[in-house]
RNA sequence: GUGGCCAUGGUGAAGCGGUUAACACUUACGACUGUGACUCGUACAUACGAGGGUUCGAUCCCCUCUGGCCACCCCA
C-alpha cells in the first residue's frame, strides 16, 4: 500500500456516510427542538485554552495533544475536545450579553493522540451541547432529557443514562481527604495504578476495573455523602425534575470525569456494547470554567457525543437510498427521450436512474435490482411512438401500464409510500 | 507509552515446506435475441503486508520493519 490515511485517521466510506448523516440529522433536530443553535469554531485553538480549560495534568494536556508551532512561532493545537472552543468564543463575542442563557450546540472532528481501539481513534467526531447561564437544576434536566430523546429519534434505547456530582470547589476538596484517609488503611490491596493516584487523582481508585481494588473500596465514603449545602440542593434539584418527568437513570457514585472543569452534575450514556468504550456520550456542569477563560462569572453545562461510537451502535441498520424510478432502454434510439424524461423527474424531485453506457437490457436490469429501484420501466420504439409504457413494480413484479409523463409517474410513484416534493 | 493477537484477491476466507493458491460473496458477460431477483455457465490473485535469512525449494519456518485489531492507561 503506497499511500495510506494517516493511522488513528478514518475515511467515511459512502456506506457509512448515510449513517452519520442519519446521526447528524438526529441531532439537529431535537437540539434545535429544544432551543439550541449551531456554532461554528475553528478546529485549532491556541494551545493555552486547552491547558487552561481541560487541565494541566489531565492525561489529555499531558500527553494526547496535536499541538505544534506554526510559522509564526504561536503554539497552536488541534482540538481535542469542543466545550473549550465554544466557550472561548463565547466569550470572545459576549454572547452571553445577547441573551443570558445561551444554547449551542456543535459538531465536527476532535484530535487526539492515543493507541487507536474499537470506538477511538485519533481523530474523532464529537456532536455536543452546552447550556450557560443558567444554575437552576432544571437546565441540567432538561440537558439530559434531550440527550435521551435523542437516542430515542434515532432508535437506540440501549444507552442508559447515569448521574453523578462532583461537588464544588467548596466540598470537594474535604470529599477527597475523607477518601485518600479512606484508601491509606486499605493500602496494601489496591494496585500499583491506584497508589500512584492516591497523589494525583485519588477519586480515580474508584472507577478501577482491578478486582482487588472493586473490593477494597466496596465501603468507601461518597462524593454524594459529602456535598456541600449546595451542592446536594442541585443535586437532589436534578433528580426530582428527572423523576418529574419519568426520565430513566441511575444514580453512580463512582463515575469520575477526566476533564478538571467539571463541577456538581456529571452523566454519562453508557452501553455493555463497546468493549472498553462504553461511555458514547458524557458531559456536565463547569460553574467555574467561564471565569477562569477570563469571562464573566457565569455557569455551565454540556455534553458531547462521540459519533463513531453512536454510529458503531447502529452498525446493524441500513440507511441508503434508493431510487424510484429506473428507466431501461432498448437501443440508441430511445436513450435521448429517455434522458429527457429522467432529466424531468428529477426537476420535480423524483430519483431517476437510467442506464449510462448502452449495456444489455438484462445489465440494465439488474442494475435496476440492484440499486433497489422500486420502478422500473423500458422504453423501446413503441413507447416513444405510443407514449405509453409497462411500469413494473420491482417489489412484487406488478405491472402499471401508465402514460409517460411527469404527472402520471408522480402519480403513481408518491402514492407508493415515499414522501417527494410538491 | 505498555501488553496480547493478527497480516493471502474488491470482500470473507482455505491452504501451514514442492498445489493450476480451494470455496463463497462481489463485479462483468451470457443461458432468456423487450425485462431484475432464484438457478446455471464463463471470466476475475505471475500472487500470499515490506525487506532480509534458513532451505534444492517458502504463502507456509526464523529475524527486522510496517500496518491492523483488541486490551491497559485515559477517554466521546
Amino acid at each position: 500500500m503506497a499511500l495510506t490515511a494517516i493511522k488513528g485517521f478514518n475515511d467515511i466510506l459512502p456506506v457509512e456516510a448515510g449513517r452519520w448523516q442519519h446521526i447528524e440529522q438526529a441531532a439537529r433536530r431535537v437540539f434545535e427542538l429544544n432551543g439550541f443553535s449551531e456554532i461554528r469554531v475553528p478546529i485549532m485553538e491556541k494551545t493555552e485554552l486547552f491547558c487552561r480549560s481541560i487541565g494541566d495534568t489531565t492525561d489529555i494536556v499531558e500527553k494526547e495533544m496535536y499541538s505544534f508551532t506554526d510559522k509564526g512561532e504561536n503554539s497552536v493545537t488541534l482540538r481535542p475536545e469542543g466545550t473549550a472552543g465554544v466557550m472561548r468564543a463565547l466569550i470572545e463575542h459576549k454572547l452571553y450579553a445577547l441573551d443570558p442563557v445561551a444554547r449551542l450546540f456543535y459538531l465536527g472532528p476532535m484530535f487526539r493522540y492515543e493507541r487507536p481501539q474499537k470506538g477511538r481513534y485519533r481523530q474523532f467526531h464529537q456532536i455536543g451541547a452546552e447550556i450557560t447561564g443558567v444554575h437552576d437544576p432544571l437546565v441540567d434536566a432538561q440537558l439530559l432529557n434531550m440527550l435521551v430523546q435523542f437516542f430515542r429519534e434515532i432508535g437506540l434505547d440501549e444507552p442508559q443514562l447515569q448521574v453523578n456530582s462532583l461537588g464544588c470547589p467548596e466540598c470537594r476538596p474535604a470529599y477527597r481527604k475523607v477518601l485518600v484517609c479512606f484508601l491509606e488503611q486499605r493500602l496494601e490491596a489496591l494496585c500499583e495504578d491506584c497508589r500512584r493516584r492516591m497523589a494525583t487523582n485519588p477519586l480515580r481508585a474508584l472507577d478501577c476495573k482491578v478486582p482487588g481494588c472493586i473490593e477494597a473500596t466496596v465501603g468507601a465514603p461518597s462524593m454524594l455523602d459529602n456535598l456541600c449545602q449546595g451542592c446536594a440542593d442541585h443535586f437532589a434539584g436534578v433528580r426530582r425534575y428527572l423523576d418529574a418527568t419519568a426520565t430513566p437513570y441511575s444514580v453512580n457514585t463512582r463515575m469520575v470525569r477526566g476533564l478538571d472543569y467539571y463541577t456538581r452534575t456529571t452523566f454519562e450514556m453508557v452501553t455493555g456494547l463497546l468493549g472498553s468504550q462504553s461511555a458514547v456520550a458524557a458531559g456536565g456542569r463547569y460553574d467555574g470554567l467561564i471565569a477562569q477563560l477570563g469571562g464573566p462569572a457565569i455557569p455551565g453545562i454540556g455534553f458531547a457525543m462521540g459519533v463513531e461510537r453512536v454510529a458503531l451502535l447502529l452498525a446493524d441498520q441500513d440507511f441508503s437510498d434508493h431510487p424510484e424510478l429506473f428507466i431501461a432502454t432498448m437501443g440508441a434510439s430511445e436513450r435521448l427521450f429517455a434522458f429527457r424524461l429522467m432529466h424531468e423527474l428529477l426537476q420535480t424531485g423524483v430519483r431517476t436512474e437510467m442506464d449510462y453506457e448502452g449495456k444489455s437490457l438484462k445489465s440494465q436490469m439488474r442494475r435496476a435490482d440492484k440499486l433497489g429501484a422500486r420502478y422500473s420501466v423500458v422504453i423501446g420504439e413503441n413507447e416513444v411512438a405510443s407514449g405509453r409504457a409497462v411500469f413494473k413494480r420491482m417489489a412484487n413484479g406488478e405491472q402499471i401500464d401508465a402514460l409517460l409523463t411527469v404527472a402520471e409517474i408522480r402519480g403513481f410513484v408518491c402514492r407508493s409510500g415515499n414522501d417527494l416534493p410538491a
